[in-house]
RNA sequence: GCUGGCGUAGCUCAACUGGUAGAGCACCUGACUUGUAAUCAGGAGGUCGCGGGUUCAAGUCCCACCGCCAGCUCCA
């Protein structure tokens, strides 16, 4: 340690010294398959959320073999308990002995560390073998517990896919055998919540190999999409939007105006005219192209007819049909598809009304998320290297967004170039199951399309101005919001929006006249229901309606009969499960009570 | 699109180093009339993702394609 150094002591129970001993781990393996196949070059191994990974450089692929050999050398490494020493070179000594190692990608980052200003290099030293590193490692290999490899990926050097494909060890470690196992135990209960098993299990939906990335909703799926859809209705409509329907089809000369044509092509489903020579390339054949955003759409509709300033915010609401033709390694269940419904809206207003919408906006999102319980973090995106409009737009649009932004008081993270190609944004990510985040609502601030459409307000002064447009979606889109609901609730849907939420049980035969005639007084009062009249026990059906789980049983024997009601039983195993006998009236009062929307 | 893995009945999964496909659940039929997580018996169900090839013989080996999974690039 040298004078200027910080001093921290890590316990394991820091949350700092998982991290760090993952990244001994990183050091460790990236070691040992040195050894294990010579020839190998090595480039970075960073720590990670749960784990490490370590990218290399070889011809052949690591077979999941290889992994196993390279997981047992790295545990007996760890067994070894080699100690990991720390010391400084300058710039022509790293040099030296990285070229001596002929480690080509070494070479390059050292480079690149001493071109941005620093003035020595860290190497760790254990075994022999030395990787430079900002540190801190632990004082020998023996402080990482155990090691366990996860997968192998290809990975594209400094994540540019024109470099050369690297070969990515996934992999984890722990301190104790117990935290790892826990941690496997916690990973299978997290692989049953995927939406992708509950999907089929509760019959939510299904896809096709005749439609990669587009989803057959079934009538329980159909059920969650319509109930969400209307939600965002009213909400929509209480906050003075209107909804409008627009073409799915557009001529390419739509797209060549909003820029779509230039920077979004490539994800765009085109339609080829049947005359064009077909000696030319695909986009000049092309003709028509399904929509992949609604903007467009409205920029048109807002130009059908003349605006005035009185009219403004003009808030469009739509939750129309996209394609996007996404790459076929990206497809994902519900989460990434390439047909899908965003709850899209956008938004026509003056620049001096964009901190006031953006606040409510923030604020109306934050009250969806509440009310399914979702945790969500913001980040704020600037503009990407493939853009349109010039500098002056962006940093205005920036500007504007980052102080609407700031002046909702949300903590943000910032984005750097990850911006829609038209303007800024502010995400809202949600994660999934397993811990992947995905992208929900958006709130997107646009200079660039009112120029290109030339749209146009009255303004008090009789003369004509230029609004500004902020794109901005809730749900994000209804597949994968509705992906992410699954496996936050697990399958276990409120009340509100189960598709059936409540299955009548007769207990014998005998009993389902008065069955019938529940379901038909329930179904009047808006909800949804379903009388099993399949000749098994009690007990099975009982059994049934919990694995499909469905928030109430309602069993229905002679004594409900006789008192005009019904026993429910909630979902879910506790001993306060049967909540007794209730008059029919009396429960439905109480599950309409349940079956509001939130929101 | 790239790297790696996978694809057997509606679902979950078997089938030794190549010898001609099997179980449970679901489904259908019948019996049983049952009070809170599986009643019993019988039956039906598969071009082993698709197309080639090797072989006396291919679910099993090889090639190409399609789809799915993990990750990368990209993205709601």
């Amino acid at each position: 340690m040298n004078e200027n150094g910080t001093l921290a002591i890590f316990t394991p129970k820091n949350p700092e010294a998982i991290e760090l001993i993952r990244h001994d781990a990183a050091h460790i393996v990236a070691s040992v398959v040195q050894k294990l196949f010579p020839g190998t070059q090595v480039t970075i191994g960073p720590s990670t959320d749960d784990g490490f990974y370590y990218d290399f450089a070889r011809d052949k692929p690591f077979t999941p073999e290889d992994l196993e050999a390279i997981e047992k050398a790295a545990n007996e490494q760890i067994k070894q308990d080699v100690p990991f020493t720390r010391r400084e070179v300058s710039k022509e000594e790293a040099l030296d002995l990285f070229g001596k190692l002929g480690e080509k990608f070494k070479l390059e980052i050292v480079e690149d560390i001493f071109n941005k200003g620093a003035t020595t290099l860290s190497l760790y030293e254990h075994g022999g073998w030395v990787d430079f590193c900002l540190g801190p490692h632990g004082p020998s290999t023996g402080r990482v517990g155990v090691i366990k490899l996860t997968s192998v990926a290809g990975a594209y050097w400094r994540g540019d896919h024109r470099n050369a494909q690297l070969q990515r060890i996934y992999g984890t470690a722990f301190f104790t055998q117990k935290d790892l196992d826990a941690w496997v135990t916690q990973q299978e209960e997290a692989r049953k919540r995927d939406h992708r098993k509950l999907g089929k299990e509760l019959d939510l939906f299904a896809f096709h190999p005749a439609a990669p990335g587009a989803v057959f909703w079934t009538a329980n799926g159909t059920m969650l999409f319509t109930i969400l859809q209307q939600a965002m209705r009213t909400m929509c409509l209480a906050n003075g939007y209107v909804e409008i329907k627009t073409p799915l089809l557009y001529n390419k000369m739509l797209w060549e105006k909003s820029g779509h044509w230039g920077k979004y092509r490539e994800n765009m489903f085109l339609i080829l005219d049947p005359e064009a020579d077909p000696a030319l390339p695909e986009e000049e054949r092309a003709s028509f192209s399904l929509k992949p955003m609604n903007c467009p759409s409205h920029h048109l509709f807002y130009e059908m007819k003349r605006k005035s300033y009185r009219e403004l915010p003009l808030r469009l609401h739509t939750q129309d049909v996209l394609h996007r033709n996404e790459a076929t390694g990206v497809l994902s269940g519900l989460t990434r598809v390439r047909q899908f419904q965003q709850d899209d809206a956008h938004i026509y207003l003056m620049e001096s009304q964009i901190a006031d919408e953006v606040a409510a906006l923030t604020k109306l999102i934050a009250k969806v998320y509440d009310a399914f319980g979702l945790t969500f973090t913001a980040k704020f995106a600037t503009r990407p290297e493939k853009k349109i409009g010039d500098d002056a737009l962006w940093d205005k649009a920036e500007a504007a967004l980052k102080a609407a932004l700031e002046q909702t008081g949300l903590p943000y993270e910032l984005k750097e170039g990850d911006g829609a190609f038209y303007g800024p944004k502010i995400d809202f990510d949600v994660a999934d199951s397993i811990g992947r985040k995905w992208q929900l609502g958006t709130i997107q601030l646009d200079y660039v399309a009112p120029e290109r459409f030339g749209l146009e307000y009255i303004g008090s002064d009789n003369a004509a101005h230029r609004p500004v447009v902020i794109h901005r979606a809730i749900y994000g889109s209804f597949e994968r919001f509705i992906g992410i609901l699954i496996e936050h609730f697990a399958g276990n849907f409120p009340v509100w929006l189960a598709p059936v939420q409540a299955v009548i049980v007769p207990v014998v035969e005998r009993q389902e006249a008065w069955a019938d005639e529940v379901a038909a007084k329930m179904r009047a009062a808006g909800l949804r229901v379903e009388v099993d009249k399949q000749n098994s026990k009690l007990a099975a059906k009982i059994r049934d309606a919990q694995l499909a789980k469905v928030p109430y049983a309602l069993v229905i024997g002679d004594k409900e009969v006789e008192a005009k009601a019904v026993s429910p039983r909630k979902h879910g195993t506790g001993k306060d499960a049967d909540l007794g006998l209730i008059a029919i009236d009396d429960w439905i009062a109480t599950m309409t009570k349940e079956a509001a929307i939130p929101y």
